[in-house]
DNA sequence: GTGAAAGCGCTAACAA
DNA sequence: TTGTTAGCGCTTTCAC
């Protein structure tokens, strides 16, 4: 009826007539069902967003980037988290693509056959972001973290660094400290460099864990000179467990991370990391979505490959 | 037809033609469409979480407890996120609304007149989360954060401080900031005393913004002996300031915070603090829909206080 | 155990 | 400018 178009504002209808219907609708506290209207008009005004995790500061920086693009237009993010197993991704992007919506922005470029298929399948736009090092089904928008490993590796090389060891999370699980890995130990490697230890763990990061890793691995290896992080929480952890022992940052050991989490800035010593590009990310990918869904842009299949800035911080000797 | 049936696992129906219907709809790569089946079920295994934001550690933490109980049923969480205002509020929760979720997680139990009706209108199992102090629509489930700012002003006031500062949120956007902060002056009245200097931010919480506000409000109040944070991390970021400036906590100065946020542990002290049960508040309140919507419980209207757990640290001095 | 038919509450297209 | 009608893709009910 004219109902729905009022409630709709799809043109056409008289001034008195909407007011009526405003008023109406307005006293019964109704609420249009979206469902029906969804089913009716085929579309659906939800984008996806996959996620790995919340615990770290890093997606929802993401996800407020997201927010604040497609508060803009009619779109609305829904948000789901995988906690880093491919099956539990596999199962939440199922359950989104069941409700038809208008775009998915999902994190990495790994996923399970099936869910390849499935996005693939959905005809809609998809976005993988944070990570640009692979085969994208449709759009990617992040930064290469194997340059970003050979970066920080760079650097490390270049002042003088030599026992260098490698702390961070499971490889298998998170594919992305993994291909810093990759590029550190590449670079190192065209030093002639190895790397002196390494340590992985599962589970959240923390300050304490941290402290707790570089305590045990600097009781097995003291004469580490560098230890490279895989993400600026147990950086820091580190950094305050190396303080506290009265051990000289930079001077005895260098140390950094990666993200460049401002939640941290404020350390008693400002740790190097490289920060990743949250939210300009997160801003980029619903702009790719909204843009494409309100028809504006024809293309498909972009791939932005953004910079990681370098922050040297005070934990790194020059 | 038959199919519906198969894909639900709907008895009565043969293996034969169960098997058959299986690999046809995998070879097609089908996914059930949830809308239609949503809008011819009147069901919709949806459950709407509504957090005011997840930049600081305490509402992702909520929500991981909320997936864990939720994991285990056919309900799936769906998050929103209001940024404190109420009119986002209101907008998120009218679009969640209109998708006829199962039930609604809300933080808070203060709301826009038009978002109270919404949520009572939609007859579903409302849970308002986080705080208990005030008047619920339906379930609650939180500590009372007036008892919270009351017992460490105790704490306080026993432990012979006497020139004590508040430093927080803006309090007109966080209720429970402010409640905390209610609870806490009217112990120092009941002693006697006042806040001896207060200072509001608004924006993110981070170590810096401890920092530089500790800084500050040190310069204008020197003579202080405590300052209680309205977070762990501006908490972490003021002690961290007064370690570098060489000023002895606790001895010259305490410190408090609040939120129990583990991450923080393994900063060179422990902080002061009173855990707010995050995640079983999340649990809990996903327990409350889970079991209203199957039907296990016929009760409504719960009321679940927890009691948050003071951790002295090591910036209070007995 | 299986199929057929009605209809969930909307939108789209068309008629008035 | 407004009303009418036919679905959208499922679930439900009932007949077979």
């Amino acid at each position: 009826m004219t109902v729905s178009r009022v409630l709709r504002n799809r043109g056409d209808v008289s001034e008195p007539t909407r007011l009526k219907v405003l008023k109406v609708a307005k006293e019964l506290g109704y609420v249009p069902n979206k469902i029906a209207g969804a089913l009716a008009s085929q579309r659906v005004n939800l984008v996806g967003v996959i996620i790995p995790s919340l615990s770290n500061m890093v997606f929802p920086e993401v996800m407020t980037g997201i927010s604040e693009v497609l508060d803009d237009t009619a779109l609305q993010p829904v948000f789901g988290v995988t906690n880093y197993k491919p099956e539990r991704e596999e199962k939440v992007l199922y359950e989104m693509l069941s409700w038809r919506p208008s775009g998915v922005i999902i994190a990495g470029l790994e996923h399970s056959d099936a869910s390849r298929a499935m996005l693939k399948a959905a005809d809609i736009p998809v976005v993988e972001i944070m990570d640009t090092d692979g085969d994208p089904i449709d759009a990617v928008v992040g930064i290469s973290h194997r340059r970003a490993g050979r970066e920080i590796a760079h650097e490390i090389v270049q002042s003088g660094y030599k026992k260098i060891a490698f702390l961070g999370t499971k490889m298998p699980l998170d594919h992305r400290a993994r291909k810093r890995f990759e590029g550190f130990t590449e670079v190192l490697a065209k030093a002639g460099l190895e790397v002196a230890d390494q340590e992985f763990y599962s589970g959240g990061s923390s300050l304490s864990k941290g402290r707790e890793m570089t305590e045990a691995i600097l009781k097995r290896s003291p004469d580490l000179d560098f230890i490279y992080y895989s993400n600026d929480m147990i950086g820091a952890g580190g950094l305050l467990y190396c303080l506290d022992a009265g051990i000289p940052v930079p001077k005895q050991i260098g140390l950094a991370g990666f993200n460049g989490v401002e939640l941290l800035d404020g350390l008693p010593r400002q740790l190097a990391t490289m920060d990743a590009c949250r939210a300009v990310v997160g801003r980029t990918a619903a702009k790719i979505i909204a843009d494409r869904v309100s028809g504006v842009s024809e293309k498909s299949g972009e791939k932005i490959v953004l910079t990681p800035q370098l922050s040297l911080g005070q934990t790194l000797r020059r």
